[in-house]
DNA sequence: CGATTAAAGGACTAAGAAGTCTTTTGATAT
DNA sequence: ATATCAAAAGACTTCTTAGTCCTTTAATCG
């Protein structure tokens, strides 16, 4: 992935926690029973997003975490900027300081649309577009485990995967 | 940036390179000569990318590092992929597994033309065209250090960049 | 030959990221 | 009040990345 593992598990937390519930708080235990996220550092991960003001929490009973904002108007770049700083996507390609749109590298015009267009897809897709898309991924998964076992199928997607 | 410094250490020195010689050996020292490249931990990386074939490297007098092939015949990519590995940008946004073509979560297909998009251009984009955006990029500088300074436009340089 | 040159290799240290564990704080229900 | 619950906070360990330094190897020139 381009980001650190700790966006990633941000953004897969979050991902969660949308899928569950964009208001009603969420236990930790609850949001990592089922998947591989690591409790632990997770914590550490949404104290920063709370102090961040991207997340809510809420001690003992009743508590747990929940969105500071709908999920509609949390951005996947805000995670990105809440976790790794605003600069992450900036620079040119070659790493130069003294690039600039004033003063570009031929390099610079060519690679800044493509910047652009990863940023527009950050900065366009929400928490609550990765609530719906992580919800109905499981919704297939769980279909697909129901189905007689097809192994045939599931090497399929296996090599998929490797060539993705 | 989207690469650890190892990678921009990697893409940065052998731009440097193309755009001295793309046939003649140039020494290390030369290289990092008046960059902020640092010789010991850049001389490791280009151990690294002579194993990988990119590189070819003579000892003794006369000797230096050379590019292995054409500079036009060397994507970025090539470079990223020898010293990331070839994953570096698969995977799904959400970091599932289990995401493929043939069961894509919605994100999936959000996502893959801008990962597509960004594997283009370090696909499409070589070593050469490196040299030449850096030996352009190095004599507009140099043109702009010869004329009398002016702050004011500097200073709009630099504003320009933390926008970026 | 042997002196010199420059990369290769190995052994480190430093810093940061990732991950774990324990104690503290603050909220709630009885 | 106090027992309980769940996040906050702090102190760690571990692992990886980054960076430095010193010795070895191999090539070339005289």
């Amino acid at each position: 992935m381009i980001f650190t593992t700790t966006t990633e598990y941000a953004i897969r937390g979050l991902a969660e926690l949308a899928s569950r519930s964009e208001t009603e708080p969420v236990l930790l235990a609850d949001l990592v029973a089922g998947t591989d996220l690591p409790r632990e550092f997770l914590a550490k991960v949404f104290q920063r997003l709370v102090k961040a003001g991207i997340l809510h929490s809420a001690k003992g009973r009743g508590g747990g975490f929940s969105l500071a904002r709908p999920g509609s108007e949390i951005a996947v770049m805000d995670i990105v900027v809440a976790l790794e700083g605003q600069q992450h996507f900036g620079g040119c390609v070659l790493g130069l300081d003294k690039c600039s749109d004033t003063m570009p590298c031929p390099q610079h015009d060519h690679y800044k649309p493509v910047r652009q267009r990863l940023r527009e897809y950050l900065a366009s897709t929400t928490v609550s577009d990765l609530g719906v898309a992580l919800r109905e991924k499981k919704r297939l998964i769980a279909k697909q485990n129901a189905e007689p076992a097809d192994d045939a199928d599931r090497t399929q997607t296996r090599a998929a995967i490797a060539k993705e």
